[in-house]
DNA sequence: TAGTTTTTGATCGTTTTCGGTCGTTTTTTG
DNA sequence: CAAAAAACGACCGAAAACGATCAAAAACTA
């Protein structure tokens, strides 16, 4: 086994479990606790993880108020894709439908709006988005796109914080899509981070119309901050879970 | 076999397997590993794969857009590139290791100045960049990362414009680092786009320490626009091509 | 065909990786 | 709080991988 796919299977291990020990990762990778030892530092070194006394934790790149790991319940980009892929690509292609020439478009950060990019098919709007990679592919598929300034969060890659909502105010966007981790009745939208909720706040302020990409697995799920009401904006899914959601907001169903 | 199959056949490989040894390669191909070395050496230098000790892994798209897809490219361009790597990473090389703890750092748009990331040593150095992947990059390292606002160019992923130049008067640089297109003695460094141009000559009004970077393919050429006189900072090169410039500006050269 | 260029395989000294040892540090246990 | 246990890092030697070099083989050119 090379150096690198051990590199690769701790990094995995550590989005889905928050920590591994060294004499797991000796047994079940077949190299000595020293090599394991090595890699951990190397690691750590090149900042990819967190190195502990008897094994290692995910970096956050904001520290949690304890400096423990928060990794278990929010998982990086990579991650997240690859679950709800089907649900989360018919969304956005509903989502990416309703954008017109002419409109000036917020592009929330995240996975959901990001397969919104290749389905895109009008040629004339133009974006403004707080993701970076969204911007990078916006801009290869020949729209104007305009980047937020702030700090970067590394995991989702997402630019964040005061800054961010200050490069906002002079927009007015005529449509923002937002994404979301939770939609529920009582705490309405959610999401994982403080920094990233202030910046989707803003922009539905700043939007004339307003859309929230949830796929049906988002219903019910509760995240750390709200960023919205429920009757913030339309919220598009492709499955409603339970009808009672229709009293409190606009929803597009997709499949009936 | 061909030279050619056999890359064909690593390339495909890489594409189901996430990985291939040279060891493995060698038996299965029927060719000697010196071979092998060197066909995975063309391919790491060509961008389409990632050297790693042991063999190779696939090349993911987060390292930067020289990387783009070249079949039936003349030896001669192909070798004439792969020169010019090596001379950018040098140059790169060095210019990383006057990055220390503490400071705040400048890293322009460019592939030069991305060649700069991957050897950055310390960590306690916090970034701005107004290239979109260079911050993707540097967040992924673990690095505090900064982000300007403004358009976003496509081919360079560059972002650019007076909204960048606002974005960037808050900061206080240590040390930045430029790219350039020309180097020359009577119009000084210049860049093709006069909305870069303005970007790199802010960034330099605000840093303490300016280093210019430009392999010696660079010197002599002139481009569109001047955005600083030779003088503005320190140019770290491979090669002076010609001695005079060293009454003009100060330079740093690798090889002598 | 003869001469030139390119590709390939083998060699060899150098670098990198890796597992084991051992004294030290940290954590747990009693 | 002290002893025991576990984890650690530094070090070393063996093994593997590497790159530079060179000569033979193959491909190309005049």
């Amino acid at each position: 086994m090379l150096q690198y796919e051990r590199f690769e299977t701790i990094m995995n291990k550590l989005q889905k479990q928050s920590s591994v020990r060294v004499s797991d990762l000796s047994r079940e990778l077949g190299v000595s606790e020293s090599t394991i030892r090595r890699d951990i530092s190397d690691l750590d070194k090149a900042g990819r993880l967190k190195k502990v006394f008897g094994g290692a934790v995910p970096k956050t790149d904001d520290t949690d108020f304890a400096g423990r790991s928060v990794n278990a319940v929010s998982r990086n980009v990579e991650e997240k894709a690859r679950i709800q892929v089907d649900e989360k690509s018919e969304v956005a292609m509903r989502a990416a439908s309703l954008i017109e020439d002419g409109d000036l478009v917020y592009i929330d950060a995240g996975t959901t709006t990001g397969c919104m990019i290749d389905h895109i098919s009008c040629q004339g709007a133009t974006f403004v988005t707080n993701g970076a990679r969204h911007a990078i592919r916006l801009a290869r598929r020949g729209f104007k796109v305009y980047l937020l300034s702030g700090r970067l969060k590394a995991k989702t890659e997402a630019v964040i914080g005061p800054g961010a909502v200050d490069s906002l105010h002079k927009y007015h966007f005529s449509k923002c899509f937002i994404g979301t981790d939770g939609v529920d009745r009582e705490s309405g939208l959610t999401t994982a981070d403080i920094e990233e909720s202030m910046v989707k706040t803003k922009a539905i302020e700043l939007s004339q119309d307003v859309f929230i990409l949830a796929d049906s697995s988002k219903f019910g799920l509760v995240a750390s901050v709200t960023f919205a009401p429920l009757d913030a904006g339309a919220i598009i899914t492709d499955r409603l879970p339970d009808e009672a959601y229709r009293r409190q907001a606009r929803v597009v169903e997709l499949h009936r």
